[in-house]
DNA sequence: TCTGAATAAGATATGAATTATCTTTATTAT
DNA sequence: ATAATAAAGATAATTCATATCTTATTCAGA
């Protein structure tokens, strides 16, 4: 019941970008180092987005990585699924067919359930939400929390 | 973000238990043929859950499994949680000294507010609500989802 | 009381996925 | 040209999930 260690590299990297001046172009051994991951891991993820198009790669000295989609607009849930997939929670919550039962099987509807929620909650948070001081509200809302 | 396959299992093993009658001692065979699961791999999350004291077992002829909390006061974040080990979701939702960055990282309050979402969501079912016909009514409820 | 069958418990092995690294190639600015 | 950078591919290491095998326990029946 966790997200990958390479979206949660993802989702950090992205808010060490989005605290970045707009349209500077960032390397991955920069990014890397702002949040401690291995640059060849981090390389290897940027490489993902990248062909997601959510970012845009420029190769070559100076080359680097810029926002392709305003950090406004990019969901935790988009980030996840990018890296990891679609976000299923067990096998058969989105597919009937992979039910391992005959028909649908007795906890379908909790997972169809549960999983439209979590996704709410990960779509309810952007990149940019991470760059502003909203972070600091929330610390405020969240009070003393362990 | 997925469950396991092992709390997958245990949920619907703990679920077949269910439907049987009242204190039914339930073998590891016939739990696994119900649910379409290896026995070999049911007995050890079985063995788990025993160990957790939710489900009682008794070994030699005529010996499996009964319930020792009743199957309404199992949720299925208890389930997961006995099987997979506390629901984290990342490194560092519930420890900020797992942060790997110095002080509070940035999406922090993030991870602990989607987790208290989950949790209660996960807390919002018990094993018994599927051995009855409470899985008709949300059906019902759900309409016609794919 | 002995023996064997049925069962869970415990130990070990397998396999797959994740995580990480390394090397080579392509591209670009200077 | 040279240096700096990302892309791509190969491979290694590690971890975790999954599965199987062996041992201990209990009960029933001779």
């Amino acid at each position: 019941m966790n997200i990958s260690r390479a979206s949660d590299y993802a989702i950090r990297g992205l808010v060490y970008m989005a605290k970045q001046p707009a349209g500077t172009v960032c390397f991955v051994k920069d990014i890397a180092k702002n949040t401690n991951s291995p640059a060849s891991f981090m390389s290897k993820i940027f490489q993902t987005l990248a062909k997601s198009g959510i970012v845009n790669s420029f190769t070559g000295t100076k080359g680097g990585f810029t926002f392709n989609t305003q950090p406004e607009n990019i969901t935790i849930k988009t980030v996840i699924e990018i890296i990891d997939g679609p976000i299923l929670l067990n096998r058969c919550a989105v597919n009937k067919s992979a039910c391992n039962e005959i028909g649908i099987c007795d906890v379908h509807y909790m997972w169809t359930d549960i999983r439209k929620i979590l996704i709410n909650a990960l779509n309810s948070y952007s990149i940019a939400d991470f760059a502003t001081d909203k972070k600091n509200k929330m610390e405020v809302l969240s009070g003393v929390m362990q």
